[in-house]
DNA sequence: TCGATAATGTGTGTATTTTACACATTAAAT
DNA sequence: ATTTAATGTGTAAAATACACACATTATCGA
């Protein structure tokens, strides 16, 4: 080991006093929250996104984000921005990354943890103030402001993997839902077709959508069955983790 | 929605100028880095911890962190903190967790971004002073300083799902092993135990280990034969994505 | 050196899961 | 009533996962 390395080493044990002083004065952070707000329209997924107001960016799209209060948890912030933006409080969110580089934001140094968020663009009201905010289709998201692009890309990704972990997808559907839906859903989501007959089995084999005997109402054709997520059952289930594979 | 939120929204459009005071002024958090660094040793998970050195937790093990620098990428901080404490530089680092809590320290408002790390422990030689620095078997990690124990559960529990997931494990072998050693470490990881032919079978059939023509010196018995990680194949390969289950 | 010991190395049959694929049924629209 | 466009359903083949037993090899100790 070099010797530099071994005076930093010895270096590391702070008093309390030491550490109490950087964080009050040198070593501070600005830190924010964005949020990649998640909606599923017209059979397409979407994101919500807000023009950005710095000249630096003027004409592009940005995540919706703000700063974290001093005072105010990290994922408190998450769901005040939710709040704001969408006038929801019970959604899914959920952290993805934190971006620290240095240069990221041009207002100076702030580090921005990311949160992914699925909501029913039916249950809320969109708060469109000026055409600021938008929903995107998000095969249409491209060249956003600061490094959102890289943010979304992450985002999606995570959201990609994770539908097919958990159950996530049911927070973008009504509650009722037919099996079509269902299906429009995850392949919008993974940006694939799926075959409808394997599709139906996967989902009834789970035993987890409750049959409401209910039909499609207003549908141009053969109207299909309503289900609803057995989320009550769900939680009861412990899935196995073994399974290899790389 | 309510008037209140309405207000809210309306705030919402920030000057640059708005932003940039908030950022110099009012809104900074201490931001710090916490590693959980992995180690393999005697067929045991280990998890490098140091000792306390705040008196409100005394005697009590924490994990190896440090404040991020105004001008350092929050990345660069993490493979800071490596470095100082293995005098390792070419390793496998990833981000897990960012926790924020109001009260997570003690000595004011400090945000902890936290990362993961596997290293060989046989490629660094520890930097213990004064008894301060130490390899825990995870099995008997309780009680840490800090947010800490949530901190390492939350990043055992991601190194138990993504070893599945991805060829990790190997940085924690040395380059040469036997499928023993191999198996050995996915059951210390994943804490059960597996049946061998089957074990072998798989990780033959992915077609992603080099055979050595070598064999294990000095073991007590019979030896196995070594191999190595193709890492070169493993990138070639563009694995599917497809497969809902939960 | 010879036997006992404790590990490595290997194959097969079964169960489960995944995949590919076609036709009858239903309700709406004309 | 006919057309249209969707829903709803089953089966065979392939791939994968799982359970399981015995011969082989090197070491150790008598």
């Amino acid at each position: 080991m070099l010797t530099e390395d071994k005076i930093m080493l010895a270096k590391n044990v702070k008093t309390l006093q030491a550490i109490q002083s950087e964080v009050e004065n040198t070593n501070r952070i600005a830190l924010s929250v964005d949020c990649v707000i998640f909606g599923f329209d017209e059979n397409k997924l979407k994101v919500l996104l807000i023009r950005s107001d710095l000249k630096k960016y003027s004409g592009k799209w940005s995540l919706l984000g703000d700063l974290v209060f001093p005072k105010e948890d990290l994922d408190a912030a998450a769901y005040r921005i939710l709040k704001q933006r969408t006038g929801l409080n019970d959604v899914y969110l959920e952290q993805v990354h934190t971006f620290g580089t240095v240069n990221r934001h041009p207002a100076g140094r702030v580090v921005t943890v990311t949160y992914c968020s699925l909501i029913n663009v039916r249950h809320h009201k969109i708060n469109i103030l000026d055409n600021e905010l938008h929903w995107h289709d998000i095969k249409n998201v491209t060249d956003l402001a600061f490094d959102h692009q890289q943010i979304f890309d992450t985002c999606l990704k995570q959201l990609q993997k994770r539908v097919q972990e958990h159950p996530l997808g049911f927070n973008l559907l009504p509650k009722k839902f037919s099996l079509r839906d269902l299906q429009n859903l995850y392949e919008a989501i993974l940006d694939i077709k799926m075959d409808r007959r394997n599709f139906r089995k996967k989902f009834f084999t789970m035993d987890l959508l409750i049959d409401l005997n209910e039909m499609e109402q207003d549908a141009p054709h053969r109207p299909g069955k309503l289900y609803k997520f057995n989320f009550e059952k769900y939680e009861k289930k412990n899935k196995k983790l073994v399974g290899i594979d790389f």
